[in-house]
DNA sequence: ATTGACACACTGTTATAACAGTTATATCTT
DNA sequence: AAGATATAACTGTTATAACAGTGTGTCAAT
C-alpha cells in the first residue's frame, strides 16, 4: 500500500510530506476538530507512515499555527483563542502591508493585469451559496500572487504560514451571508499599490485587512470549543 | 557521557534541545563557516545525542535561516547573498513596523521608561572595540524588548527567527569601526512611539531599520563565500 | 462511602539499524 | 592515455523497538 510514496522522477515525496498534506487536509475538513488530540502513533497508522515523519509534520502544522503541543503531553489541534485570533491578524496585516508597499515600487504591468483580473472578479461575483467556495479560493489566491508578486522569498514563506490558520477560522466561522464586499473594494486596493506611493498601498491595505478582522473574531467568540 | 541530558526537575531538555543549542553556537562563533555542510551523523557525534534529534534541530535552523538544505544531499550552513539579506531586512521592517504600531497604542509607563533607558544606554556608551560585545548585546535586548511588549506572541516569534540570520550577518561583516549611531537614535524612536500616533511610530522605525541596511548589505556583498 | 495506592494502558522520546540515493574514486576497457 | 563503468564511501531517509514519563481506572484499606 506504498503507492503514494513513489519517487516521481525529480521531485520526491518525502514521507513527512505525506503525513502532513493527510493531516492537514482531514484538520480543514473538521475530521480533527480544535482540541483533538493527534497520537503520533496512530497518525502513523492513518498515514501509512512511521512516527519519525509524523513528529516532523507535526512540527511544521506547530509552525503553522494548526497544531499546539504540551512537553511530554502530545498534541492537539489548535483552538482558536480570541487572543489567537487578534494575534494573527496583527501579524497577517504586518506581512501584507509590506507587501504592498513593495508593490508599489517594484511592479510590472503584467503582474499588475494579472491581480486586477483577480480582484474584478473578486468584486464582481456575488459571495453567494452556491459560489462561496469558488469566491473563496479566488480571494486566497490574490493575496498569495501579491505576496508571490513581492519577490521576497521570507515574506512569501511568513505569509503561507499566516494563511493557514486564517483558513482554518474561515473553515470554522464563517459563513456566506457574513460575507459582504463593496463593489470596488478589490480594484480599490489594487489602484492604490498601482499609485506607486508606498504609504498610500499600506494604508490602503491595512483597510482591507482590517475589515475582515471585526467579523472573526465575533464568530470565534461564539464558537467556543 | 550523557551529563547534559538530564531532567532537572520541571524544565525538561529534549535533545533536539542540546543538539540545536550546540550547533547554533558554532555557526554563530564561525566553527561552522557559511556553506559547510552538516552531515546529520557527524552532527550526532558531535553532540551526543543520535540522528532522530538531530534532523529536528537542522529544521529548526532552516526555520531560522542559518541552515538550508537540498532533498537528498544534506544541509549546510547559509550564505547569506545579498538577496537574501535583503529579504531579510523587507521582513524584519514588516514585523518591527507593526511592532511599533502595537506599541504606539498599548504600552505602559514600565514598559516605556524600561525601555528609554536601554535607548539611553545605546545612545551614550560609545561603539568601541572593548565594548563592542556589551553594546550589541544591549542592542538586541532593546529590540527584543519592544517585541515582547507588543503582547503578540506571533510577532515575537517571528521576530526571534528573523533575528538570528541577522545576529549571524552582523557576526560575519560589521566591525566596530562600521557602526555610528546619531546621539539621540534610540531615544527619538522611543519618543515617536510614545507620541501614540501609529504612523509616526511606524515611520520612525521603518527609518531606523533601514539605517543599517546599505551598510549591512554592502559588508556581505564584500565578503565572498 | 471515601480515600489511597498500585498497576495498566496510553502518551512522547529517541537510539539502533536497515534502506536508498549521490558522489567520487578506482578500475577496466578501448 | 582517455573514456566509461563499476565500486566504495559517503549522504539522507525512515521503520522498528526499547525507554520513560503521564494519566486513569480499579481494588483494597480505612
Amino acid at each position: 500500500m506504498t503507492t503514494e510514496l513513489q519517487n516521481t522522477g525529480d521531485n520526491f515525496v518525502t514521507a513527512p510530506d505525506v503525513a502532513y498534506s493527510i493531516i492537514v487536509q482531514k484538520i480543514l475538513d473538521g475530521e480533527f476538530p480544535p482540541g483533538m488530540q493527534l497520537s503520533r502513533r496512530k497518525m502513523a497508522e492513518i498515514t501509512n507512515v512511521s512516527v519519525i515523519p509524523v513528529i516532523e509534520a507535526l512540527k511544521r502544522l506547530e509552525e503553522d499555527g494548526l497544531v499546539e503541543s504540551k512537553p511530554k503531553w502530545g498534541s492537539y489541534v489548535t483552538i482558536p483563542t480570541v487572543e489567537k485570533v487578534n494575534d494573527s491578524l496583527e501579524a497577517r496585516e504586518a506581512i501584507e502591508c509590506q507587501i504592498a508597499r513593495i508593490l508599489s515600487e517594484r511592479m510590472t504591468d503584467e503582474q499588475f493585469n494579472e491581480l486586477y483580473q483577480i480582484a474584478e472578479r473578486l468584486d464582481t461575483v456575488p459571495y453567494a451559496e452556491d459560489t462561496i467556495e469558488l469566491s473563496r479560493n479566488a480571494h486566497l489566491r490574490f493575496h498569495k500572487t501579491l505576496a508571490e508578486f513581492s519577490g521576497n522569498a521570507k515574506l512569501v514563506n511568513m505569509f503561507e504560514r499566516i494563511n493557514l490558520f486564517w483558513i482554518l477560522c474561515n473553515a470554522l466561522t464563517v459563513r456566506a451571508k457574513d460575507v459582504e464586499y463593496p463593489r470596488y473594494w478589490h480594484r480599490k486596493l489594487m489602484d492604490d499599490i498601482r499609485s506607486g506611493d508606498p504609504d498610500r498601498a499600506e494604508a490602503s491595505m491595512r483597510e482591507h485587512v482590517r475589515d475582515s478582522k471585526g467579523r472573526i473574531i465575533e464568530s470565534v467568540r461564539n464558537s467556543h470549543y
